[in-house]
DNA sequence: CCCAGAAATTGTACGGCGTACAGAGATAGG
DNA sequence: CCTATCTCTGTACGCCGTACAATTTCTGGG
């Protein structure tokens, strides 16, 4: 017995560290590698594995994480009109995770069940559900916010190729601008007159409006 | 000049081939590598070289044949009451997509530009436009759709951790029925509460109903 | 105070990856 | 037939994740 509590050394680092590690890694080379990361921090690479067992732990972890430091401001501002509090989360939420958009592209690469989600998953709630929903349509319409947060900034960020941060979203609309102006109109009619509009899919009004609508479709 | 056209030996694949191989890669092993698929087809590593320009290409052009092998049946059925074709189109996405749930997890890591891609939004926008949309918003709603439908999609496969094909859906909303009943009802009251609900948020009701609430803001 | 033993870290190694490079073999236009 | 051109192979490099054993560093119990 009491196998518990008889401990070594301390420890050099913390996870905490190694995260820190691991997400400017990949802001800055746009991949994580546990090599990588133990090279930052200044250890042997095997020295990750004491934190984390594997890679995967490492990704779940930093997804929490980024997920987690999502709540502030007119969110929990409960004088304000609900839609106004669930928009206030949603440009948050993008705005925070479009800052590192190699990590951003890791969102949808595991299941979203730890505590930090939940506690996402709460506020959502409590939200929804002052609103006037009825609890399980809450919880549904929760879930509907989530896919299109999480979905609309995975798209913006895979939009963008290159590693590092993302260039100011005008530019990133011209790029996709001239994309779009060579489609062929004799084949896409429709597409190649919305060439514009499509550009702008990526834009924080497009963002908004998506969200409008589909709150919309909620009341 | 004249240096097309001077052609060498006979090509002994097709990028039709190698795509296939590398969609049977992921889904019986739940990841894609160039060896793997050179192995599956027969042919040195390299010689995939002369197909594909690098990994990335493959995965592109993968992306690109998943996306426009979608369309289908009552989509295209011009008589059908506009929601009904697009809950027909959205059900057909995630069925083919869902098949191939590694697959499904490349979606949203590459940018969404290539033809096919572009037919899907062309039907999409006839569809809307259709239905009385200004062009504008057609494009944007277009868009949202998309966003939505693979969002849901990517959300989904990402619940499994296993590689090979998902198990029914049932099994999986057991499982996650299990893990959402550990959440603390001291702390998170309202998540507690709407556990049964978000156990099934992978489920097809859940995909129709978050679909319809979105086809609702639209009108 | 010491020391047994647990925990953190390192050294080394293995197998796999993407892919660069040079050369061999096949093909078809001149 | 020749030769330019293209396809495919052999080989190699530098990364990767991580298993295993040895080493170091610490702490609690005697």
């Amino acid at each position: 017995m009491a196998t518990r509590g008889r401990p070594g050394p301390r420890r050099t680092l913390s996870e905490d560290e190694l995260l820190a590690a691991a997400l400017e890694l990949l802001d800055s080379e746009g991949q994580l590698s546990i090599r990588g990361i133990a090279a930052k921090v200044g250890v042997a690479p095997n020295a990750v594995y004491t934190y984390f067992p594997d890679k995967s732990a490492v990704i779940r972890a930093l997804v929490e994480k980024l997920l987690g430091e999502s709540d502030t401001g007119a969110f929990t501002d409960e004088t304000k009109p609900w839609r106004d509090r669930i928009e206030a989360l949603a440009l948050g939420v993008r705005e925070r995770l479009v800052a590192h958009p190699s990590a951003a592209g890791l969102l949808m690469s595991a299941p979203m069940d730890g505590p930090r989600t939940t506690a996402l998953n709460e506020r959502l709630l409590d939200v929804l559900i002052g609103a006037g929903l009825d609890p399980a349509d809450a919880a549904r319409a929760t879930y509907l916010l989530i896919v299109y947060v999480l979905g609309a900034i995975a798209l913006e960020v895979a939009d963008e190729t290159d590693p590092g941060p993302l260039p100011p979203e005008e530019d990133r609309i011209t790029r996709r601008r001239a994309t779009f102006d060579q489609i062929p109109a004799e084949i896409f009619p429709r597409s190649a007159a919305a060439a514009p509009t499509m550009a702008r899919f990526i834009s924080t009004d497009q963002y908004l409006w998506g969200l409008r609508r589909l709150l919309d479709g909620l009341e």
